[in-house]
DNA sequence: CGCGTAATTGAAAAGTATCAACACTGGTGG
DNA sequence: CCACCAGTGTTGATACTTTTCAATTACGCG
């Protein structure tokens, strides 16, 4: 559930250093509970996260969010908008202190024309997340709560100390209500 | 919910023009009912929809199938293998009469290493695959059936008749006996 | 006609949402 | 030092939605 290229991160930190000071590139640092990106918006940079914890979410005509995924080390995102050429279409906002490296849209693309190394690892970045939210939306959509928290506590055994209640709500798309009650069963059971 | 991509079928189209007698790309038919790809298995070949409409579906361990798209003209399937290099984790299998293009996996890479304008084809293609993945599950998990239905109905007023009952319930993630409520519903109040 | 597949329907059970009240925590200011 | 507040987490009762199970009908085709 919580998404990490490490791959990627140190491809591109090598990049950095074989090329210093790249202009159309800086580092930036945000506190918690800060936007990175809002929805609907147009967005003047690619982000790569450094280090950290966001949650990358939707939210629908009536207010209600669904929580697309949360991102840490390595990951990116405003590739798709910079790809697309479109808005934004969620909303990025952190969940702890985090370290970003801000490309500027255009020298994204540019480097995505140029650089074949890079280019590879944007499809496979892609690829990797059509792969992820196929995989996760069939599962989400065909278990019930309970065996959908142990399917996180597989990947993050620790998710309920890092995610607040209302985002783990928000990403199964369930009410505070019935993932406190789905807690509560897998405590009597020993599951969790 | 039936995706196209008619760019990338009409720029493909024109490539097999110039390069007459390609190696590695084939056009082959497919009857209704048929399988072009089978759920972890390795592929040979990524497709290129020429016509037909096909549904790609993720089988869970229990049996249960969860519908992730119907793909029509121009649709690809198999490029996140290709790309990833490994096994497939859809089946995808025939509505109707379906011709595609195959091309072979190695080719296709190739392709997307020396041709920009194939490469920027399917980065927009990957792009395009999260986006309305990230638009459709987060619509999908804030509204009830009959909400869904209304909003395919919007982009293919005639899915009724198109695609079979139990392949929209799949698609949805409920029970065939719950769609049919569903459409009960909506027709009494007319809206269908 | 008979067979298999697809579509339909009812009743009961299971799962989830809604609404509303209450508890815990860490500030902040009098 | 305590009262207050906002944010976060917890719980119960009830209504609603969806599934499960089972029985039945409709349709296309050899």
């Amino acid at each position: 559930m919580i998404r990490e290229n490490i791959e990627l991160l140190s491809y591109f930190e090598q990049y950095l250093i074989r090329n210093k000071e790249v202009k159309g590139i800086k580092k930036h640092i945000y506190e918690k509970n800060e936007e990175i990106f809002v929805q609907n918006s147009y967005i003047k940079n690619v982000c790569i996260l450094k280090s950290g914890l966001v949650k990358c979410f939707l939210t629908d005509e009536s207010g209600k969010d669904f929580i697309q995924e949360f991102f840490g080390a390595g990951s990116v995102f405003g590739e798709i908008e910079a790809i697309r050429n479109t808005q934004t279409f969620c909303t990025v906002t952190t969940i702890t202190t985090t370290e970003v490296y801000e490309i500027e849209a255009v020298f994204f693309n540019k480097l995505l024309q140029e650089n074949k190394k890079f280019n590879t690892l944007i499809l496979q970045l892609l690829s990797n997340k059509v792969y992820n939210k196929a995989m996760r939306y069939s599962y989400h959509q065909l278990h019930i709560i309970t065996d959908n928290l142990l399917q996180i506590k597989e990947n993050v055994p620790d998710f309920l100390e890092i995610i607040p209640k209302q985002d783990l709500a928000n990403y199964l798309g369930v009410t505070l209500r019935s993932l406190n009650r789905a807690v509560t069963t897998l405590k009597n059971e020993r599951k969790i």
